[in-house]
DNA sequence: TTTGTTTATTGCAATATTACGATTAATAAT
DNA sequence: ATTATTAATCGTAATATTGCAATAAACAAA
């Protein structure tokens, strides 16, 4: 008990539910759109920025990355994080799809 | 520990990761879409057509009532649960600013 | 080499989420 | 009234997530 029982759904409805986890944290939003935003996208700024501590923003960037809505390039001891525009067009396609869903009966 | 801080977030980026909570499961974007695409809204045939138990259903279907993407109406002994279109548009525009946002700059 | 700077990782504590059996509540059917 | 049906709630167990101090790793600067 208490596992999500991945097995029984889709594989769209899967992938759905796992971007969405992207934005289902305040920080990974605020991260986000600090990297829309700003010039810079240094880890470093995010931590000042944002109020957390720098290895909890770490492990949140860590998600984004692992899910490939960001990358990161180094850059000397320093690392810039950047929105992957591809992969952000994929997840921004399958979840806006989902939303456009029309209904087919409205029986409440 | 292990508690999100909301408070340092703004409204929208907390209101953005609470809607977005509601399709990080897969048992939920389950039972919206089945609530789209479905003749009929009874409670029991969600448990039926998605294989968790009662009890499972009943608590998503509370979530996503307490966040008001559906809306829930009594018939004899069965509940008909519909989507909330009020609301889904209106999470849906909000989310859909988020993914629409456009980059300042792309350093990597 | 040594020191400072920056980010990732580890280890741990606390809270949140997921799942379900059992029970309750409410209505329908007999 | 009794029984059956349906959904909500309670209690509990297990897993997942969040947060951070401490440490490690990687590189730059002196």
């Amino acid at each position: 008990m208490g596992v999500t029982k991945s097995e029984i759904f889709t594989d769209a409805q899967n992938e759905i539910a796992t971007l969405a986890k992207a934005f289902a944290h305040p920080a990974r939003v605020a991260i986000l759109h600090q990297l829309f935003k700003s010039e810079t996208c240094i880890c470093g700024d995010l931590v000042d920025e944002i109020g957390l501590a720098q290895a909890t923003i770490s492990q949140h960037l860590k998600e984004l990355k692992n899910l490939g809505l960001i990358k990161g390039n180094i850059e000397g001891t320093s690392v810039c994080y950047c929105i992957n525009q591809d992969k952000w067009q994929e997840m921004k396609q399958l979840l806006t799809a989902f939303f456009d869903q029309d209904i087919k009966s409205n029986c409440c």
